[in-house]
DNA sequence: CGGAGATGCTGAGGTTACCTCAACATGAGG
DNA sequence: CCTCATGTTGAGGTAACCTCAGCATCTCCG
């Protein structure tokens, strides 16, 4: 009943896991440079992307606690990356906003870690990529 | 000179991370009833596949330190996995081995890892799972 | 308007999964 | 047989998360 399957579904899984480690292996590689943590960096990502940020909505982005969110927003103070503000619309909260040195290392982040999957991706010849790509999005949904 | 590929990479990474996330999360689920961590349940694993070890050479298959290798170790024992005995060829060292509850442990959680991945890549056609399959290995060397 | 209760942030302290370093027992070669 | 290497583990550290409690502020209702 499973023998049309067997060794399909199981090398699969098995490869995925394999190129999926390659790919992070070369990612953190690529992030190297700018000594964040992957957390830090997902964090400056989202803020970049959505602009100035309460903590609280940063961690729910992030799927952290509030609490944790807190930290992450003091590291990336510190190393000037991020600048907290009090936020003008309620003076119990406090909006996180990338420097102008954050966003050019956000950016520069952002564009290593696509660099290190095009690095990876780029063995591909063009048509079994594009296969890859409807392929994956068919599993994303 | 980018141009050609700058879409097809960019949501190629996106997407693979997506599925992973999603893989990731589904192998979770399917390995709560058991309770380990999955540095455990990849100890286990290793233990099962190579028989008796000792902990430093499961270290090394876990790519850990070797004294992490004795918490994890500590932890399998505790709950009866795995036991430690005296190796007899070097009174320094141990051997770690699966009990016989280890084992039916490590064996339904490798299936259970399994079907969980089946679940996922279930949804495509077989032709799309061959495609994908030779694309991963591709990438994998 | 004046509480009562909800909300936002953060200090204090815990957990987990790793790490390094040093101690101790044992093995192996000159 | 003495020295040096090796295998495991105690002690203690770190990073990234967590919960809980405290304080300030907001919101809403009577």
């Amino acid at each position: 009943m499973t023998g049309d399957t067997d060794d399909a579904g199981d090398g699969l899984a098995e490869a995925f896991w394999a190129v999926t480690r390659r790919l992070r292996h070369r990612t953190r590689e690529a992030l190297a440079p700018w000594d964040v943590t992957p957390g830090q960096s997902r964090a400056l990502g989202v803020l970049i992307r959505h602009g100035a940020l309460r903590p609280g909505a940063l961690a729910e982005h992030l799927r952290i606690a509030p609490r944790s969110a807190t930290e992450v927003v003091d590291d990336l103070e510190a190393r000037g990356l991020v600048r907290r503000r009090p936020d003008p619309a309620d003076r119990r909260a406090t909006l996180v906003a990338p420097t102008e040195e954050g966003t050019r290392a956000g950016k520069a982040i952002h564009a290593a870690r696509r660099a290190a999957a095009e690095d990876l991706f780029g063995v591909l010849a063009p048509a079994d990529r594009a296969q890859l790509a409807r392929i994956l999005r068919t599993l994303r949904d």
